[in-house]
RNA sequence: CGGGCAAUAGCGCAGUUGGUUAGCGUACUAGUCUGGGGGACUAGGGGUCGGCGGUUCGAAUCCGCCUUGCCCGACCA
């Protein structure tokens, strides 16, 4: 609270874990790798996860709820996914005070269960799609964990749905990519790049993975959400199987899409600065703050006049209070703007003798005055720029960060510069032609620690060159990076 | 899971050749003044020194194991 956070430029990382804690947005727990979500922080993943689950419903899905318990035999049907997943597996052995005949796994993702139950429920393509969605939080024991980023609990929402068709899937998971994308734009001011994964980084069980990525302010990129086409991986594996409309059987076709609350992660690390939160206005617990200026003489007039401006703006529908604490003004400044309230309302007997209030913006510190009747006009004003702004920032620092690269020294040499500036410097977004090969993708990683990140979906036209990795002729053109 | 560092009041730290009643800053509580960028003074409350075990007449201090966190690596829809 009154210690001052670590400067990005000092240790990005302890920047954002002292934002994370000293924001109150989370907290450690006594189980290593798991987190304490506190109410600031929760009401972040609220209105992200409202907004998120509105716009699932306008895509025609459907919420429901499965078990957190799976058989273990279920994860096995799969080869690749058992495969994939059995190093990060929770088991249940005993319960009831008794060995369990069959272990039970605590999901680490619900396709298993899910399938197992799609196979009850679809026997025609008049049952088909099926579009579903479900809440819920997922164990993954991970080996190096981090607040939001990386932690063995987690919540997310995973869509899961049914098709008839090929076609039909794919496009369902383009479709839920592209809700993403614009989520993630229109809503956290990410500028995301929306593609195609590479085979050795995708889902374990899919055929097709696809990402939105973003990058982070060290540079580094963060996988803010996935879609992913299974094929008809879990419908063999799961027996589920449909009478088509020529009168066959045919195996049903498949996609599940996720994001999680690394997305809060992801909307720290990509607006905040040395004092403290960023927010975009829409994900603000308060959108403003009233910051009352008195003495104990003038206190009663000043906070009647506050109390008119708090009155105005609840009347206009903002979700705004008033700090009407003895702590002085720098103190509630500093701690306001720690806790990332986009807009303060500065007023005190100056402003009241004029008529008027100082509006000051948290991501620019930019103050203005206003006269007290255009407070709501103006609050509302300021909010929609700052919207823009950070996204266009967030924007811009990519671009500035994103450089073509044409061969493999100079893929060595962006990503080999020394460490001036925040963190080790990571390079950035490296963009180049890629043949599509294991083994280059694999010698980069190896040498560099980047990876692919994605094929940017808007982005594969014009492939006439070779790959920027091993020469070969290429096929695709991707983004690397180092990642989170 | 391997290597390194750390854990003492809410937070940040000091203390340790083993010795009575564990200390500082800050935060917290009460009061007075103060108040436009983390204010001052006075008086208070707050501790199983991360856990378990060992050595010892005596352990925050020495030893062992464990837990959690951070950094580096391996791994990672």
């Amino acid at each position: 609270m009154a210690e001052k956070i670590t400067s990005r430029s000092v240790d990005y990382s302890q920047w954002y874990i002292d934002i994370v804690l000293k924001a109150k947005l989370a907290d450690y727990s006594p189980v290593k790798g798991s987190m304490v979500i506190r109410p600031r922080g929760y009401a972040i993943w609220e209105r992200l996860r409202d907004e998120l689950d509105r716009r699932f419903k306008e895509t025609g899905h459907q919420n429901a709820y499965f078990p957190l318990f799976i058989p273990m035999s279920f994860l096995k049907k799969e080869a690749e996914h058992v495969e994939g997943f059995s190093p990060e597996l929770a088991v249940v052995t005993h319960a009831g005070g008794e060995e369990l005949e069959e272990p039970l796994v605590v999901r680490p993702t619900s396709e298993t269960i899910i399938w197992s139950k799609y196979r009850d429920w679809i026997q025609s393509y008049r049952d088909l799609p099926l579009l579903y969605n479900q809440w819920a939080n997922v164990v993954r024991w991970e080996k190096r964990t981090r607040l939001f980023l990386r932690t063995s609990e987690f919540l997310w929402q995973e869509g899961h749905t049914a098709h008839e068709t090929r076609a039909e899937a794919v496009a369902e998971t383009e479709l839920m990519l592209e809700v993403y994308r614009k989520f993630a734009e229109e809503y956290l001011c990410l500028p995301v790049i929306a593609g195609k994964k590479s085979e050795s980084e995708k889902f374990a069980g899919a055929v097709d993975t696809y990402s939105i990525e973003a990058m982070m302010q060290d540079k580094k990129a963060l996988q803010a959400g996935t879609s992913h086409f299974l094929g008809q991986n879990f419908a063999k594996a799961f027996d589920v199987q449909y009478q088509t409309r020529e009168g066959g059987l045919d195996y049903v076709w498949a996609t599940s899409w996720g994001v999680s609350t690394r997305l809060v992660g992801a909307i720290i690390m990509t607006h905040s600065d040395d004092k403290g939160l960023v927010l975009p206005p829409v994900l603000a617990q308060e959108e403003v703050v009233i910051v009352p200026i008195f003495k104990t003489d003038t206190k009663a007039e000043v906070l009647a006049y506050t109390d008119k401006i708090l009155a105005a703006l609840k009347a206009a529908g903002r979700r705004v209070v008033l700090d009407a604490d003895d702590n002085s003004p720098g103190w509630k400044f500093a701690e306001w703007e720690m806790r990332g309230v986009p807009l303060r309302i500065e007023a005190g007997p100056k402003d009241m003798a004029a008529g008027t209030v100082v509006i000051a913006r948290r991501d620019t510190g930019e103050k203005v005055v206003v006269a007290v009747a255009e407070i709501p006009a103006k609050v509302a004003e300021l909010l929609a720029a700052m919207q823009k702004d950070l996204l266009e920032k967030a924007r811009a620092f990519r671009e500035a960060n994103t450089h073509d690269i044409a061969d493999y020294p100079a893929m060595l040499a962006f990503y080999s510069k020394e460490g001036a500036g925040i963190d080790s410097a990571t390079g950035g977004f490296a963009r180049g032609l890629w043949c599509g090969g294991r083994e280059c993708e694999a010698k980069l990683k190896a040498d560099t620690k980047v990876t692919i990140r994605n094929m940017p979906a808007d982005q594969q036209q014009d492939i006439n060159g070779a790959c920027c990795l091993c020469g070969a002729p290429a096929k695709h053109r991707a983004i690397f990076a180092r990642s989170y």
